[in-house]
DNA sequence: ATGTATTTAATGTATATACATATAAATATA
DNA sequence: TATATTTATATGTATATACATTAAATACAT
């Protein structure tokens, strides 16, 4: 186990709530590193991939962008972009709301479902290998992260 | 306390690894969200701030770029780059090593050393206020995520 | 000593984040 | 109804990440 002092050649912290968040940073760096080489051969970025798992989740009924926005895990991404990016690949459609002709449906393609699929075994099968946890830390772990942010 | 799934608005998870990942994403973004505000009014990206930080670690003794590079939060960013626009802002100096024509010595300012110190104070504040943990789990944290990478 | 390989830093390009602003449509209100 | 406000999406710009490539200096093998 490598101390993330060690990993980063820090010799110490202000206090564990500081260390807590450089912690965070670097291992969410960690996992990301390895995760973009599981992303490339198929052209999505992870970002993109997690837009298509939303899709996805919506099993068939169209979101808005702003629905997406609202679900991603990352608050300040720029889902009108992502969107756009994923249409140009033909991984989802996009059309106007009938119902409201400022907002704009997106769906899943079934090209989409596939990449999708494809890749989500292997996601799924590399997050476990990347988590030197037991089945009781990581729940531990999750609830740590919950409890964090308040 | 709000739990990752509402946060994002997902049922469930594979299973706790894969949740872990998630939430490690989403907590990551909870936090540089929050942060980037701080250092805004400062001129000064976090990234910056982090290699201004590893450079005042030196108590003046001059090191590469490969050296700051090894030592960020993340280890694929580019400190090259970041040494530039540092110095474009006068934080940092940079002058050929001596004894090895390929490396570059960086070096930090007093400029540099008195914006740091600046932001330091308020950096470690925001830090503390934004762990919503005790003492006793935030340690916890800590020897979870060192132990995760393994 | 010469040629090859490695190391160090810089740079090019695509993608994404962060944040401000623009545009159009819908809604509220005077 | 006319005007103002709000909402939904798109776009512009700076910064950073990810990764490939280049160029120069150094190390090393023959």
């Amino acid at each position: 186990m490598v101390k993330i002092e060690e990993a980063i050649q820090q010799k110490e912290f202000k206090d564990p709530y500081n260390k807590a968040v450089v912690n965070l940073l670097y291992t969410h760096s960690y996992f990301v590193t390895n995760q973009n080489a599981l992303f490339k051969p198929y052209g999505l970025s992870p970002e993109q991939y997690n837009v298509l798992r939303i899709l996805r989740g919506q099993n068939g009924v169209p979101t808005t962008v702003s629905s997406i926005q609202d679900r991603m895990l990352n608050k300040m991404s720029n889902a009108s972009r992502l969107v756009e990016k994923l249409k140009l690949k033909d991984f989802v459609k996009r059309s106007e709301c009938p119902n409201d002709r400022r907002q704009v449906d997106v769906l899943i393609t079934e090209k989409g479902l596939e990449v999708l699929a494809e890749l989500q075994a292997k996601v799924e099968q590399e997050n476990k290998n990347f988590v030197h946890l037991s089945l009781e830390e990581v729940n531990q772990l999750n609830d740590l992260l919950d409890k964090l942010r308040g």
